[in-house]
DNA sequence: TTGACATTGTCAAATGTTTGTATAGCATTT
DNA sequence: AAATGCTATACAAACATTTGACAATGTCAA
């Protein structure tokens, strides 16, 4: 059923390795080990090409292929997610956080903020790194307190100014890691900002560091930036990749307007990535006009690292 | 046992240290010391990294390899903690900048801004904080260096991206400063916002750091806040000041109102203060009003300092 | 201030290892 | 017959390692 079988050629297609790579792979590393018909030809499964893929990653970001082609695939898996910070120095030292999974985060997150507490508030959110990759942490963790945050407005539980508070310690602390980020070497710059009319910091941070971790180097221009402003920084920069981040419910009409400008000043071979919480109609628009759409942060992480130039190894 | 193995060039990647310098702090300082393969390849454990990482925090923030090289996990952690950070010895500096007082700083930022250089806008507000009391920094470094982008822009010499690069880079630096500033149980309670209708979150900040080196425990609320908000904020935190930041200009009656309306909310011995650009005639009405105008973050601190905090029982 | 000295990041050369690719000869598939 | 695949060997490029050196900078004493 899904162990469809394909052949050396296809492989090479599909995993972006030579098919010299992939013999080498095999007979120094048995990286994988395909079943063979009777005249000795390789027939690869789905599990072998996803197996490659992740090894083909794995070895992008400064693995050595003999030390990592033997993992199991749960272990490529782990690798692939940037899972830095993955130790924690002190185990239980003062803290006073006994949070263990995700959902812990959230609830102690949330119960800082109902109480106003900003410091409890840093420290669970720091705290969470220790546990878990900044893209868990961003996706996991921060999103859904901003969704529980905006629920208990809705619902009255929590005020405005509990919402302000938190958006200025989040603020604060995707900063902070956006910063850090910034500081390794990385590839490609990639402009991030919001257009006008649109006030959105804390999507278009979460955006600049999932940037981060798909191997670019963000560069983070905050809100409200006029499409000219935003084209003129990506020439500037010798950006190859531009993203905005969107909430427009309001004023839908304008945000189209801004975003066809912006796509008409980028030069063609520049990518726009467009993503955020928009109404279909203005997506459909949107994807119409050459942005690309990015329905979460996952699919923009993936459509970035499959975009990476570093070597145009193969072509169809 | 799940202790990972790295190679040096995976290690460079996620540290932002080039190998060269990797193998330099081992050898000079054994800042590391990895196990080897039979080749005498490096191998690297998680604990090795986060010590890497840890490292490069340290001297970018000034302090000296050969000092620290040695510190166990322990003491780094510490040393990058910004809890800690009120301790921090006076570190000598090393990180290729070369600025001595507070005009040098101010023209690294323009600088960096001008050319769109984050790191280098980021490294030079740390390196001042390394010289200068964070009330210098603030009034004498980021205070002017704002001013002179807002010039800049107004002649044209910078774009709106540059200004707002500028704004997200020195928000995250503030942001972390107030955090930290947070950290210290100090006394009574102030909160800091802006009024509705108003977004200007760095001088907010600004307002709440001030506080802060006055023996105050700010609650920045962020901006844009309506007046009953930060007056139910003000009750639920028990806090003995209010602060508002204003630049406006625009809508002047508006924000009269609206500061009226907070005063109103607010009962009457907790104390308002006002501060920021605003025409004469708005602020002899908000005087009127009973709200204590600012000319600037150096009377705002006087007057915080001059209200005794920690013992409301002796009255003027 | 100047000059001697230490610190530290970087580089180059020589050597060895790892890894990707090329070539050749033969077999199988289409 | 042409295309593709297999094995095996060979080779080259990339990468690591060590050693020694250099330049930029900071420090300290005169």
């Amino acid at each position: 059923m899904e162990t469809k079988t394909h052949e050396i050629q296809y492989v090479s297609r599909c995993t972006g390795l030579s098919p010299h790579r992939i013999r080498a792979w095999e007979r120094r590393y048995m990286a994988v080990m395909p079943a063979r018909t009777t005249s000795r030809r390789r027939i690869f499964s789905d599990l072998d090409i996803q197996r490659l893929q992740l090894l083909r990653r794995a070895v992008e970001s400064g693995h050595r292929i003999a030390k990592v082609a033997r993992l199991s695939l749960e272990d490529l898996v782990e690798l692939a997610d940037p899972q830095r910070l993955a130790v924690s120095p002190r185990p239980s030292r003062a803290s006073g956080l006994d949070a263990i999974d995700e959902e812990d985060y959230v609830r102690l997150g949330f119960h800082a903020i109902t109480g106003f507490d900003t410091r409890l508030l840093e420290r669970t959110l720091q705290q969470s790194l220790v546990h878990f990759s900044r893209r868990r942490v961003i996706e996991g963790i921060i999103v859904p307190l901003l969704g529980k945050v905006g629920d208990a407005w809705v619902t009255g539980t929590l005020r405005i100014a509990h919402e302000h508070m938190a958006s200025a310690v989040i603020q604060t602390f995707l900063g902070g890691l956006l910063r850090d980020a910034e500081n390794r070497e990385a590839g490609d710059t990639a402009i991030i900002a919001t257009p006008s009319g649109q006030r959105h910091d804390l999507g278009a941070l979460a955006v600049a560091l999932t940037a981060s971790d798909a191997g670019w180097q963000p560069l983070y221009l905050g809100s409200n930036l006029p499409a000219e402003e935003i084209a003129a920084a990506a020439v500037y920069n010798c950006a190859r990749a531009v993203a905005i981040s969107l909430v427009g419910t309001t004023n839908g009409e304008q945000l189209r307007r801004e975003c066809l400008n912006l796509r008409r000043l980028l030069s063609a071979d520049l990518s726009l990535y467009a993503g955020g919480q928009a109404p279909p109609e203005l997506r459909f628009a949107l994807s119409e006009m050459g942005l690309h759409w990015c329905e979460t942060l996952e699919t923009f992480h993936v459509a970035l690292v499959g975009e990476i130039p570093m070597r145009p190894e193969q072509e169809t």
